[in-house]
DNA sequence: CATGAATGAGGTTTCATTCAT
DNA sequence: AATGAATGAAACCTCATTCAT
């Protein structure tokens, strides 16, 4: 809605000061909805988070719920983002297909435990019945974009013979599902944070059954029992 | 846990009374703040909702706080209860391990998706960071006893020779995360319902890939592939 | 509405409790909504002129706009009360029907122009669009109840033979109309006092003209011009 | 409704401009303070049916009072303008002086129920107490110049023989009266339309009514009862 | 023990008003 | 002269919690 072409072309910086304050107060609602909950987060605590009056708050987002839904916009983004980075990095591996799978799998598993990815999914989870709209955002669309883009790659490698799958979109959520879900306990829903080392260790136990599953080669655990 | 002796060693009415008058609360408390989140009930409506008066819930539950630890914990028993004994149900596998594991995988999925362990999830999500001893509450322990149930389950299957794992605990981790990981996305957070269909074939899609992974006979999908 | 019966009856004081904070908060707000007009005025000044906290006024009646309409409420039933006491007084006038109309005539204005009718006709005009609902309250119905007793009384008068006039209501109307209608003038809308002597003045003016018009015998005005 | 003209009139920009937009912002003004109320009625709203921004109402009127003194006294010189030209209308009576009186209480009447006429009204009752002032400023000065005025008529209708009265003031203010007090009523104090014809027919009664009083021939009412 | 009534604290939101441009 | 942006103050209302009954 706003111009960012005003400040780009000339230098002038009135709008620099708007956009600046507006993503000041997205970036501290973030911060405070994610450390206290969107009721308990009192709209005083993020005007002075953003070090500005209650009211800009308000002017620049009419509501509580409005402040609320584009924090949460906002900070999806940036995940998605830095998932789809990750996920974009799944490609024509060279010969070592367990390798290129453990390094996005770390990756995946980077993000996914990352504060702000924590905070994003309790916000979530908490608020689903009440901002149902929210996940289409949070997830990119009706379906999730990560998981379709990760299913993309795989029907690549099930197409070179890599992998053997007949349902790439069950494959790209199963393969999430073996990495993330072990997370939520051992970081007891990212309230705790787990050694890097264990979460190698889950990586590659998720690649192993992925690739145990889904794999061409047993070329694997080569000391599997 | 609960004063039980009180009312055994007095004979005459009142205690009966107060027993239920709490539970009802406990209840109360749970529909409610299952509906609008922890900050979001207020006590006035769960004691409406329980048809007593606001001060009685003081009486039985000193706090607001108090109250949540209660009714969360209630909720949890009696999930923890019933996907225990789903759990109880993966036992000397006649012949067909597949229908075994798809019953038990059908009956955990319908136990995690009902409205009330969403609520539970939701709210345990919620308030992770504000309540972290509910974590344990919830899982029953430090460790979460189901997974730890279903490991040993594991665990006797391969040792007679019908599974190939060497960690129960994480193939028990990975069952659960095949299971419910993709019923997340595809409730909605447990907003939406799943059709009963289609919580058949995630089952199937769950089980197919964890026996690949540590089945010993390929028994299973003739048309794999 | 209330039982005034329980604490009639038995000595206990609960219930009187109760009911006097009611009053004490209607008559504050009367008070206050009198003195700042409703949109001004603010409950907490409201629960400070009934010595009592917010919420309790809130308790008591539940909204702004509900208080205001209360409040509205009980300060016209006592100022209906009055007039139509007032009005009761002009019946079977022995011989000096100017007399007696003089005497109504002054008790009327009388009531009219105290602060509480004032006021109360100022914050009726003031919010007449806002509260529609209240026109008929003040009036106590759709029709006048003043206007109507007071043609009732007039129609008596014209079977006696000691009026002339067809329409009673229209009469009565006309009545009030010559009593009240310089009033508003001379007291600047009630902001300024009337000396009762020119408030005298303005009733012999009106019976004047209301006796030349509907009396039956010029027994009147003797220096007339 | 915007200024076209402003420019296209005048040839420069200055003046005319400078005048235009104050006219338009004491109209918006007025608009939304019978709309709203004046606590009601907020600054941005006004600026907003101005189409100017809230700095600029600050710029030509200093304060939200300012505004409003200034708005009443506007739309007080209009309505004050028409309701002279009518009284003026009273003269010199070729021989129906009924007629004439029928032709200036009905004009006046459509003055007085005019909706800009009522909220007047209802301005200058709810704020009687705050702004004193605005009396003087609506009823042009001290003594109500409209009632002045019908004074001067009806006191040289007397010398010419056509009235009879002794204190013109009296009769005017009586006129008025019973011309305006009954529409009081009948209009829900301005908030629903009066039928044109109940209107002529409050008129007629009020001619009557006052003729019967004050005039000198019976010339009327034939079928008076 | 259960309850009606009361309250202190605090939350969201709006508004009149002023800078800096 | 006109405006977009910002702010201090204050209003309505709710809630967790406690007395007296």
């Amino acid at each position: 809605m706003t111009e960012a072409s005003t400040s780009a072309a000339s230098g002038r910086k009135a709008p620099r000061g708007r956009i600046d304050k507006r993503q000041a107060i997205l970036e501290a609602a973030f911060t405070v909805f994610a450390r206290e909950g969107y009721a308990n987060a009192c709209v005083k605590a993020i005007a002075a988070e953003a070090g500005v009056a209650k009211p800009t708050v308000y002017n620049h987002l009419s509501d509580k719920a409005n402040l609320f839904r584009h924090a949460i916009e906002a900070a999806s983004e940036t995940a998605m983002a830095q998932n789809l980075a990750v996920v974009g990095r799944l490609t024509a591996p060279g010969d070592d297909l367990r390798a290129v799978l453990e390094d996005v799998g770390d990756r995946l598993l980077l993000c996914y435990s990352s504060d702000e990815s924590w905070a994003l999914r309790r916000l979530i989870y908490a608020e689903a019945t009440r901002f149902p709209d929210l996940l289409d955002i949070v997830r990119g669309g009706r379906t999730n974009r990560v998981t379709e883009a990760l299913a993309d790659r795989l029907a690549r490698l099930a197409l070179d013979g890599r992998l053997r799958l007949r349902d790439p979109a069950q494959a790209a959520e199963q393969f999430i599902a073996l990495l993330t879900g072990p997370m939520e306990e051992r970081s007891r829903f990212g309230t705790e944070q787990v050694p890097a080392e264990d979460q190698r260790l889950l990586t590659r136990a998720a690649v192993d059954t992925f690739l145990q599953a889904f794999g061409t080669r047993a070329a694997e655990p080569v000391d599997s029992l």
